[in-house]
DNA sequence: GGAAAGCAAGAGCAGTGCTCTCGGACGTGC
DNA sequence: GCACGTCCGAGAGCACTGCTCTTGCTTTCC
């Protein structure tokens, strides 16, 4: 029956998806092999492409997978504090980082060449970004406080209540600046100097919530 | 002659590189083909192994080249006025990067994986960074003040005379923030928000002239 | 029971990085 | 002038890749 039939196929999806995330895990995104994933499930290659039509297909769906893996990291932290949770926020998402450093690469890496985000990861970026406007975005910025930016801003205020267009910037741009340092602590950027990159980024942190005015 | 052999090589090894920056440039850094590469240069792929021993290695030439690309583009800021100088530096490495996007993400991008950056490289990224040191360091910012991580900035601060540790700490965050400004603008994560990215970068630079303390 | 749909397997195509072997061109020592 | 060694391009070949197409078995539907 239909109900069965579909188990089935989610089943097998998932089995291969878990595989290649093993498998991205060892050789990174842009290592993936339709082949290895294959027969890591133990099918032959040609059978996968019933579930996924291309590798990019394969891809996009562990870039949504990743997303929500984020979100849920960033979901455990509790902290009320807005300048302690800031920090905590910051904290989980570098500790994810870290921990699973290809799938970083892959929402916020350099994207395979030719690839387009598809719609669907859009919402799905928007769930990781959440939390960090929620409590960043309530105060007005002076810095990102100009008409043609803050003007940019109408979907970004939409997600959040109480959002200041010029907070919501600015919370854009030190998403950005941890985006940055965590790109840069990965690919060995800071070696030589601030490696480990612990203490540079707990004074970004203080910076940041410095600038985003979040007075703990 | 012994020098005319040497002039022949290395013209040669100048029209492969060539070829690669064309290819690159079209297809990106992991898309490139040492093949791909050979039929541009009117030689069979085998041949093209003769100057470089493996793709790794034509990849690493091309970061070094890139490097040296970008601190030119930045060695052309004139501006003196820190505040003024520290913006030119910052517009002129966007104006680079978007001129440019597949060579920013051969330096600052997702490395290959396994690739291990060759110590070669390290130099050539201390010339891009140096400038930004220059104007940005001078100065000690309170954030960035601790002992643990001030005490990191040796090297940073032999680079410029009369740097400061928590100033070059500070740099080096700022930087990573316009790396990640950069990166999040080329794979299109502002989409929907600040799309395009030019207000919010001015944004930044005016928050990063207040943190740096470039008072123009 | 027969038609239809779902799905795994296998062969095959065009491409990849890389290796190895061959053969011609060239500079050098005698 | 001739042999030697070194350089270097060409070609074949190996193991791999993404992807397509055909074949045949199994399950579902009526």
């Amino acid at each position: 029956m239909t109900g069965v039939r579909e188990t089935n196929r989610t089943r097998t999806t998932a089995t291969i998806l878990s595989a290649a995330r093993r498998e991205i895990a060892e050789h990174g995104g842009s290592g993936l092999s339709m082949r290895a994933v294959a027969r890591q499930v133990g099918m032959v290659s040609s059978a996968v492409y019933r579930y996924f039509p291309t590798r990019e297909a394969l891809v996009s769906t562990m870039i949504i997978e990743s997303y929500g893996n984020l979100a849920a990291a960033l979901a455990e932290v509790t902290a009320t504090d807005p300048a302690a949770r800031w920090r905590e926020l910051a904290r989980a998402m570098r500790a994810w980082t870290l921990a699973n450093p290809h799938e970083f690469q892959l929402i916020y890496g350099t994207p395979i060449p030719g690839y387009v985000a598809p719609p669907e990861t859009i919402p799905a970026a928007a769930s990781a970004a959440r939390p960090f406007l929620e409590v960043g975005s309530r105060h007005a910025v002076g810095a990102f406080d100009e008409l043609r930016l803050t003007a940019q801003m109408g979907e970004m205020t939409a997600l959040v209540a109480g959002a200041q267009p010029s907070g919501a910037a600015a919370v854009l741009a030190e998403l950005a600046a941890l985006v940055g340092m965590l790109t840069l602590e990965l690919a060995g950027h800071f070696v030589g100097s601030a490696d480990p990159a612990d203490h540079l980024v707990e004074a970004l942190l203080d910076r940041q919530v410095a600038t985003l005015g979040l007075t703990s």
